[in-house]
DNA sequence: TAGTGGTCTAGACCACGGG
DNA sequence: CCGTGGTCTAGACCACTAG
């Protein structure tokens, strides 16, 4: 038996600029997570649920189809639509660790060790998609929270933000200030995977010379498809983890 | 100025049972990794290839849509819809170990080393979302690609597949046995992380003790939303690591 | 102002799963 | 057989960007 929903949707704003898909996805997904609708429960159909909701069939399957996407939902064609069971990850997003750290409550600071030009080897340029010897800003940054370092980051931006003062780069997160000069960004493709601490990484990171650290080599891209930057960072798997979601289509 | 791509799509099947929006993705994204379309290179705007190719514009959209998805589209309200710059990464599939080392042409052997029924703690009944003292297969795996050891795999299986015979799991991928048991897998979240290798990890593993492993945790659901696995696993980070693509909405 | 992607409608037909 | 989600159409209006 399909769950009822008749009342979870009376307060969509149609004149609202937040798109109405959107805002039904997060009624859907507020009774999910707040417990209205359980674990393995059913929701209504595509079409009752539209019409109910006085919207188009299209519109409703595209705010289930975000859920969809985001893990909560399953659907099976021919049978219906049902609540996942089991708990519920954190999406992941396109972030910074900075502001992971303070979504978390924790204090994030930031020590730069390096902050100078350098010209893009063949490796960089590849992984950016720009020409070799394209000058780039090369940055080598200690971050920690609450006092206790938590990952050791090394980037190279794309020219147009080379000017970002050093002293930015202390008080605020790199995505943030990518941000705040107008940087879009859309696209980042990461690869992760461990290695032991060097000398100079145990001792940055307060740790032990071949102690197992967390790696992540990320290149970012904008909405026009430029590289904005490539990063190489290094983590401490005692204080940090990557959560994905994965969804078969 | 946009590419012209009229001649890309002479060649799509309305009678197939693959969808129109599948079958025009699959060509956009052969042109882009076979560097018909360049990186940076515009494709036209959604009307026009409609008319072109003679699909109404939310089908043509829904392919392009794809392609942002996976990260090799970006698209700018009012502007157009560019190629990524920069590397190709492939996408990050639903699929086991075993089935990503055979993509890779790599021979993957398995050794059982536990197989084993067990009842379900307050931990492992919440990773799956059933109750507590469920009967679940234990099982601990040793996979190894062309002799190498690269991953050990510790996984617990819901009740209607604990009947997968032991020797099955010395010549399959888990996945694969799952799929061939009716199991439709839809939504798997993970956690990545890095510790120490223990004295028995690292004998298995051929490894030093205290060597930095790449760890990764999964809760697996199927399309009915429920539990089908509880996995925790290490690779060695030499010979393994995970890929993922973000793309900001 | 012209061109683009973002949203939304109101239908239609089909494929699949279950009784 | 019926109910479900999956696909597709042919429009419409809007928001944003660039020149």
């Amino acid at each position: 038996m399909a769950i009822a929903t008749r009342d979870l949707f009376l307060d969509l704003d149609r004149s609202s600029p937040v798109p109405l898909y959107f805002q039904l996805a997060e009624r859907l997904r507020a009774a999910i997570e707040g417990g209205v609708l359980e674990p393995g429960a059913r929701i209504e159909n595509e079409v009752a649920l539209a019409a109910q909701i006085g919207m188009s069939r299209p519109t409703v399957r595209r705010a289930i189809q975000e859920l969809v996407d985001q893990g909560l939902l399953v659907r099976r064609r021919g049978v219906g639509t049902q609540v996942v069971r089991g708990r519920f990850a954190r999406e992941v997003q396109l972030s910074s660790l900075h502001d992971d750290l303070v979504r978390g409550n924790r204090e994030p600071s930031t020590r730069v060790l390096e902050y100078r030009v350098v010209a893009a080897d063949a490796e960089l340029a590849a992984q950016l998609g720009v020409e070799p010897g394209t000058e780039l800003l090369s940055l080598e940054r200690l971050r920690s929270a609450d006092g206790v370092p938590i990952g050791h980051l090394r980037n190279h931006l794309a020219p147009e933000y080379s000017d970002i003062p050093r002293e930015a780069l202390e008080r605020f997160g790199l995505y943030q200030l990518l941000r705040g000069r107008g940087a879009s960004m859309r696209v980042a493709k990461q690869s992760i995977g461990a290695r032991a601490a060097s000398a100079r990484e145990a001792e940055l990171l307060e740790t032990e010379v071949g102690a197992p650290l967390l790696t992540m080599s990320r290149s970012l891209y904008d909405d026009t498809g430029r590289a904005v930057e490539y990063g190489s960072h290094c983590y401490r798997p005692d204080l940090y983890s990557f959560e994905v979601t994965l969804v078969e289509k």
